[in-house]
DNA sequence: TCGGTATGAGAAATCGTTTTTTCTAATTGA
DNA sequence: TCAATTAGAAAAAACGATTTCTCATACCGA
């Protein structure tokens, strides 16, 4: 079972060179006669060889490998980051080390050891919280730092989903479509990220728009709706909700006071969680953070700068976007909102090249 | 920022001794006085000197790190068994490479080779399904491999959940709950697990109970749940849902039609997917499979191989474990069941030692 | 024909450890 | 007292690549 690697050695002897040569045609540098070169490379593909990655790391510094670091236990955040950055860098060769250290300094640390023990050539940290910070600190550290989807310290690389802009998208939507009286139920207060989208939504629905704030949960969405419907008042006609658990909930609840959605009412969730969004019904539009291509950023960022580039601090805001499905009613315009699925898969950029603007 | 590692030659330069005595006193071997080996700690200690495990992993020939290969891309799975890979890892120093391959035969070729180039010590195959196997052909690598919560080539070493035993448990709870008239609502019959389930529900709920197949959704739960109810034949007292998503559809019509839970008919799901089963009203009693022990048990072994010591080859099943919620009523009786919530924390093992009973 | 310059390829140094071998001095034994 | 051990530590080899030096040989112009 345990068979024999092949060594640089070994292809040489066969090709009939020095490993020097060998080593020089293999890499395409050096100088030699085509016929050399392609003699070497024939020999390496015949007995299959692939170079040892430690040997390599060893002399050229370089381990072709980085570290993602995580709260995120159970990942609905962190696994699509962590999908974007693998596919960024599986093509050059670099692999990534997972570290769940769930909420635990002591345990971040040990993982941030060992990581720089087997010289990672960058971290990228990531949570499931865009306006908190792991609990290690990673300034200061020898090898380059990005923080993905959390909260950094200033002068940091790091990039964030635009909330503001997801939740205008949202908002403009159902203006779109007609509705004239929206709401917003959405999280805890003491998220800044449901400041960001309860500004970005009254810009849009009005300064008096109501914004409910409560908890994450589907309980919370059901509330609501008990709130909106029960005291008197206007009821809303359109219904941004925070996540797509309260989504979730708000339907639930406009169901079973046999409010028709989308008819009577058009609700949009936000997180395009598939596994909810997909289960609703109807089917919930909702707002994709578009995590997969963030993490495919920071993947390319983190590349750069091993290499030594140099990037420009600050935070990048990547942009969010409206996926349709049926709690709306209308159908997508041409432009910006996709139809239906796509959750992590599709670019998802809403601006071309890669969509990204620079701010604050 | 890119402060200078401190190499072991700088150790023992500031210790007065040579590189090979400052390593043998760092590692407890060979001989010295007890003052001298002092003597390098101390300094080692003062430099915060730490091997680099490329030079290290270079001549020892094991790199400390493993690779967890699967197709499971969104995780519900993978996680937990990642966790308990990484757990039962991180203090030997060993860290996890965590590739996702999707379904992608080609992609996965990049990544075991990718893994192999790295030198890791083992690779842990895993995935979303435990009657499938990931499309790569792990047979003759030169590492050892470890099947978990996967399908395996005959003669490997597997770890699964024991889902007869799971649903022996969930079946005899609802019997000594007092349940007389059990169904099984679950999924496809193309999955290995249903039959598997099914026949142990039927060995506790008597051969002639009620077993519907479906898919794995909510909405099949819905119309499971009219199928027994307006087709005449006795209602059931208690149900067993394959999994936490059918039970919270049973729930949700259950609550429709105005059928009490837990008062008139208990349920019990499978996967004490946490979301899911906290989510539900009443929240859900439900069945764990305990896929954290499953990925600490599946560390040990890939480390105990990479290590050169020999495993029984062969399926090996761990068992699953009643969680109990609010939809079944009933206290837990001071013996197996735990209260509450514990999901993947716990060790979760019913039986004492490690838990496992080696099997067909 | 001779000095100077490309050219192709091998020799050797290097990366930072571990491990084996060698060396020196002290201790022991007869 | 002198060889034989032995303890302690240094020197050197090894791991498997990359990269820098070095060295023939061929080619060029004068």
């Amino acid at each position: 079972m345990p068979k024999e690697r092949i060594r640089l050695s070994d292809v040489a002897r066969i090709a009939g060179v020095s490993v020097a040569t060998a080593s020089k045609a293999l890499n395409e540098t050096g100088r030699m006669t085509e016929e050399t070169r392609q003699r070497v490379k024939d020999a390496a593909a015949k007995l299959d060889f692939r170079p040892n990655a430690m040997a390599r790391a060893l002399v050229s510094n370089r381990s072709f490998t980085v570290g993602l670091l995580t709260n995120d236990t159970y990942g609905r955040f962190t696994l699509p980051v962590m999908a974007g950055v693998s596919e960024a860098l599986i093509d050059e060769g670099v692999s990534v080390f997972l570290c769940s250290i769930e909420d635990d300094s002591t345990l971040g640390k040990i993982h941030v050891d060992a990581m720089l023990d087997k010289r990672v050539d960058g971290i990228i940290s990531t949570g499931k919280r865009i306006d908190r910070r792991l609990p290690v600190d990673l300034s200061n550290l020898p090898v380059p730092v990005v923080y993905a989807f959390t909260d950094a310290p200033p002068g940091s690389i790091t990039l964030v989903s635009d909330d503001a802009q997801g939740a205008h998208e949202a908002a403009s939507w159902l203006i779109e479509l007609g509705r004239k009286n929206l709401a917003h139920v959405t999280g805890p207060e003491s998220f800044a990220t449901v400041h960001d989208r309860a500004s970005a939504f009254r810009a849009v629905a009005g300064h008096d728009a109501k914004v409910l704030y409560g908890n994450w949960s589907e309980t919370w969405g059901h509330e609501a709706v008990a709130m909106l419907w029960d005291e008197g008042g206007t009821q809303p006609d359109g219904i941004f909700c925070g996540n797509d658990q309260i989504a979730r909930g708000v339907l639930d609840a406009l169901r079973e006071r046999g409010v028709k959605v989308p008819e009577d009412v058009s609700v949009v969730g936000f997180d395009n969680w598939e596994i909810m969004a997909a289960a609703t019904r109807p089917p919930l539009t909702t707002i994709d953070m578009n995590l997969k291509a963030l993490g495919r950023e920071a993947g390319r960022l983190i590349l750069a700068l091993s290499e030594g580039k140099t990037v420009e601090p600050g935070i990048r805001k990547l942009p969010c976007s409206l996926v349709v499905r049926d709690s709306c009613g209308g159908a997508p315009p041409k432009s910006s909102p996709r139809k239906g699925t796509p959750p992590h898969g599709a670019t998802g950029m809403a601006a071309g090249g890669d969509g990204f603007a620079p701010a604050g």
